[in-house]
DNA sequence: TTAATTAGTGATCGGACGATAAACAATCAT
DNA sequence: ATGATTGTTTATCGTCCGATCACTAATTAA
């Protein structure tokens, strides 16, 4: 173990970059290091993947909640918004195969050791931030996939999804979600075809959705407890 | 804030547990301890919420670390193996049955805030006991539900359920497993009646794999339209 | 070139941590 | 009752952490 490694020494030569593009570089490396660790590693051990001694962060933030305050809005805020909700909602395209696309665009973006460990450190730390998206994925991608769903099956579409069509619409979404977690958290093997796996989840969630909540013409294979 | 909590303040009066009634006493306690905190919590901590002072954990155990080998230990092992994969695999019973009553019984174990925190934990550490628990979910449960879809489905049931297959099953799996993370870690809020959940959640499943992998006499291109 | 401003470092502080040693208190065997 | 044994506390050590301060090096403006 070489205890001491000179700070700042490949960057000597290098061009000094505007404070604000410094300040992002440092978020950003600062987010592949507390993936890696979690928000419980140290300053000093942040500040030497930087290449730069550890009192030189607290000139760029007040302190180290700051810090990972930011690392949560860009992990969270950047990536999103990328028009998933016209995608879900575009009916000149067959509902199957805008799930498959969501999903397909969805996980490109959250299946990382990055997002999935930021995500899954925020969760326990109970964080509001966390909530937050919680709520967000509840009304505007599954509220929008249940309406979906419903003008496939023939169903009226106006009235609000019921707490049990988003219950399902959850375990789906979740099914989905957690191979990023057996992938790159617990990193255990996975099916190595992720459209295999989006395509397969997404034609038993569709059959699914209609034998639960289907028009009631259809015999169901056992009977269903207690619809309304 | 009372800094001055003397210790052992009501445990004066008590009779003195055996040594290995005490120890298996402050396994259980820490075990929620560290649920609650994570397990970078403090020695210092765990001893007030164990009301007594920190060296006494050094008594019953070498470091922290043994006390949280410990933890794990208990929290993995003891719940499990209540004969559940004989429940899963009792043909005199409908299926259907059989895996709703499963579900309610697995997650009657899981969905707790202590043993779902310390599996994310655990897994967000990296720890082998967690790769562990990964492979016996899916060798003892997944691989046994495939199995049983496989026989009602009136498919050959002999040779070894194919990576797709368990991954249809992961999904489902993980879709319930996920309801019990948004309610005690998320704390988000989440269709209360759990059985209801589990319930829709097999009967989509059910449907969804006689769909994917059931015999090829179907049309598979689009998702399932209401039948006449 | 020089003065001012910005970027970065070395030294250090107070506090929390895991762990240890030694003293004290309670229980038990005889 | 007495001595041995076990249970518990008080005091403390060395280490690591987040944060601050005073100082030096590099860049920019005049």
């Amino acid at each position: 173990m070489s205890r001491k490694t000179p700070p700042n020494a490949d960057r000597t030569k290098q061009k000094r970059l505007s404070p604000d593009d410094r300040r992002k570089e440092f978020v950003a490396r600062a987010t592949e290091f507390f993936a890696d660790e979690g928000f419980d590693g140290g300053t000093r051990d942040l500040a030497r993947r930087l290449g730069v001694t550890q009192p030189l962060l607290y000139r760029y933030f007040p302190s180290k909640d700051d810090l990972i305050k930011e690392v949560y809005r860009t992990v969270y805020l950047e990536p999103l918004d990328t028009g998933w909700e016209e995608l879900l909602t575009d009916r000149s395209r067959p509902f199957r195969d805008r799930l498959r696309e969501f999903y397909h665009a969805y996980t490109k973006v959250i299946f990382t050791r990055k997002w999935l460990r930021i995500y899954l450190y925020s969760g326990l730390k109970g964080l509001d931030i966390n909530r937050w998206y919680v709520g967000v994925v509840r009304d505007k991608i599954l509220s929008r996939i249940i309406r979906e769903c419903r003008h496939e099956a023939g169903l009226p579409v106006q009235s609000k999804p019921t707490a049990a069509e988003i219950e399902l619409a959850w375990v789906f979404h979740s099914g989905i979600f957690y191979y990023g977690v057996r992938k790159y958290i617990f990193e255990s093997p996975v099916l190595e075809d992720k459209e295999r796996m989006i395509g397969d989840a997404v034609d038993a969630f569709l059959a699914g959705f209609e034998q639960v909540f289907g028009a009631e013409v259809r015999v169901r294979r056992a009977p269903v407890k207690a619809v309304g």
